[in-house]
RNA sequence: CGGGGCGUAGCUCAGCCUGGUAGAGCGCUUGCUUUGGGAGCAAGAAGUCGUCGGUUCGAAUCCGGCCGCCCCGACCA
């Protein structure tokens, strides 16, 4: 097996072309692929799968924190929209517009768009001024306060150049609206649902992140601050995982939300606005995926054990499945982490062995188990792990008694492992020659670096356009200890995080 | 929106320059041998060559229009 071992499953590997491999991985495991549309994916059951799992734990955390889930439309009225100025700077460019109602079969045998709408229709973008609308109608008195909901929904933005989850025309995402009577109750929520973020990357995704402020240009248009969690890849790239706004007065202005407060005044609401999209999912690959696919952490992986039966003869097919189907169920019954029962897959397609597990290792799934005649006798199980590549033989009684222990463990030493990559990429950097350096030795160098910086907005550009690196965050410290700026010598309050970014 | 490239089997592509019966690898189907980390042999199915028009006895091949996609530059969860 000397030479064997050496090929990996996706070619090229990270080192080779990162892009490249990031493309393949998500191919070999079926996560999603390129649909006729232009700009928009398809995400396949496992895929999916996987974002339900994220739902499923986002959603309970959106509930325990008191949110609700609401539906809202689809198309906002394009004078909507008009109504923040900022809000629609930022993204009238990105906007699919919908203008006519009615198609007609023409002479030459194609449709065309026949009734021209009064006005135009924006397919939602973000739907901070549609809920705006509606928040204003059911908000007059400081006892409708606050409102605290979310939704689960499909946004479009037209954007030129998409990949596969980190940036689609069209992606799945939710977004939590709230609206309070009071300035600090408003920024309690924003920092408030940035935290649940944070602790479900880190302790589901197993990802961990930085929490910060974004500075005035990678703010929310038309927020009055954006705060974000900020995690980095193998590429030693940040990617933005999730943001939480407070937008203070300015879309209750916009959109009219009035109440009379408890002194009989009538006063504008602070309202705030969340959201992750699938492009957690993407954030999810690049964090621990290896040349030979997919690793998911178990916490939310689809299913955290597949069963193999292994048939060298029909005459063990019997017993073999028996063993195998067994299993499964004493698998299944076993509750883990929130009470949720392991998931557990049985391949019996009829596939040859090395192909089938290594469909399996592509996928990304944290545990295999091989189960043949050889067990049978032995009363023992075949366990293949994909995080670390270890394969041992234990016997099948002490694997359903340290299962979740396993699980525990994987978990945890992929948060571990990613952890100390970015630890291993970060660096205090304190002079504009050093700076320069890290950032332009393209294999060796990049990562995150912590610098003393004044703020100037111009000087934020020059750095984009010299070394394509950008302010990530401001990052939340306990002690921020002031300096001066490597850039321009002038004081800085506090170091904040450059890094390039998706 | 500016620059470059490409549309031929499910996928990746050759064939085009120099017009003459549509090709390969992978995948797929069937059979036999195999099966504990990516199997071997044999047989088979599969394409109006993106589209519309022109030149020609004859066009995947030459010419023109259109459509679509990919890559590179300014924006973004």
């Amino acid at each position: 097996m000397g030479k064997a071992s050496k090929r990996t499953a996706i070619e090229p590997t990270r080192e080779q072309n990162y892009p490249e491999w990031y493309q393949q991985v998500i191919k070999a495991a079926e996560l999603a692929e390129n649909s006729p549309v232009r700009g928009c994916m398809v995400i396949k059951p496992w895929g999916y799968m996987l974002w339900e799992n994220m739902q499923r734990v986002l959603d309970r955390m959106f509930k325990e924190t008191g949110h609700k889930n609401a539906y809202f439309p689809l198309f906002i009225p394009k004078s909507y929209l008009e109504k923040e100025a900022q809000h629609v700077e930022g993204f009238a460019k990105e906007c699919a517009v919908v203008t006519h109602s009615r198609l007609e079969m023409g002479e030459d045998g194609k449709l065309h768009p026949a009734s021209p709408l009064e006005e135009p229709l924006i397919v939602r973008p973000t739907s901070e001024t549609i809920i705006g609308e509606m928040y204003s109608k059911w908000v007059q008195s400081y006892r409708d306060l606050p409102i605290l909901i979310n939704q689960w929904a499909n946004v479009v933005r037209w954007e030129m150049r998409t990949r596969l989850f980190l940036r689609t025309a069209e992606f799945l995402w939710q977004e939590g609206h709230t609206a309070h009577a009071t300035e600090e109750e408003a920024w309690e929520e924003t920092r408030q649902m940035l935290d649940v973020y944070a602790d479900f990357a880190e302790n589901y995704m197993a990802m961990p992140v930085l929490k910060g402020e974004k500075t005035e240009g990678e703010r929310f248009p038309g927020a009055v601050s954006t705060l974000c969690i900020e995690a980095m890849m193998q590429d030693r790239k940040a990617l933005q995982a999730g943001t939480s706004h407070f937008l203070g007065q300015n879309f209750a202005k916009a959109s009219d939300i009035k109440f009379l407060s408890d002194a009989g005044e009538l006063q504008y609401a602070w309202t705030t606005s969340w959201g992750v999209s699938t492009r957690l999912i993407g954030g999810l690959v690049m964090t621990h995926s290896d040349d030979d696919g997919l690793i998911l952490p178990p916490r939310l992986a689809p299913s955290q054990i597949v069963i193999l039966p292994v048939i060298p003869k029909d005459e063990h097919r019997g017993p073999v499945m028996e063993a195998c189907e067994s299993l499964r169920k004493e698998l299944q019954a076993i509750h883990w982490v929130d009470e949720q029962h392991l998931s557990v897959e049985l391949d019996d397609r009829d596939l040859r062995g090395g192909e089938k597990v290594w469909s399996w290792i592509k996928k990304g799934i944290p545990l295999r188990v091989e189960i043949g005649p050889r067990d049978l006798d032995s009363g023992s199980v075949f366990v293949g792990r994909r995080d670390t590549g270890e394969k041992t033989s234990m016997s099948r009684d002490e694997f359903v008694s340290k299962v979740t222990s396993i699980l525990d463990e994987m978990q945890d030493g992929l948060h571990r492992r990613a952890r100390e990559f970015r630890d291993a990429n970060t660096r205090n950097i304190d002079s504009r020659e050093a700076f320069y350096e890290f950032f332009k030795s393209e294999d060796t160098g990049g990562g995150f670096a912590w610098s003393h910086y004044s703020g100037e907005p111009e000087l934020e550009d020059q750095l984009k356009q010299d070394l394509k690196v950008t302010v990530r965050c401001i990052p939340f410290e306990k002690d921020p200890e002031p300096g001066t700026c490597i850039f321009t010598g002038k004081p800085s309050r506090q170091r904040v995080v450059f890094a390039k970014s998706y």
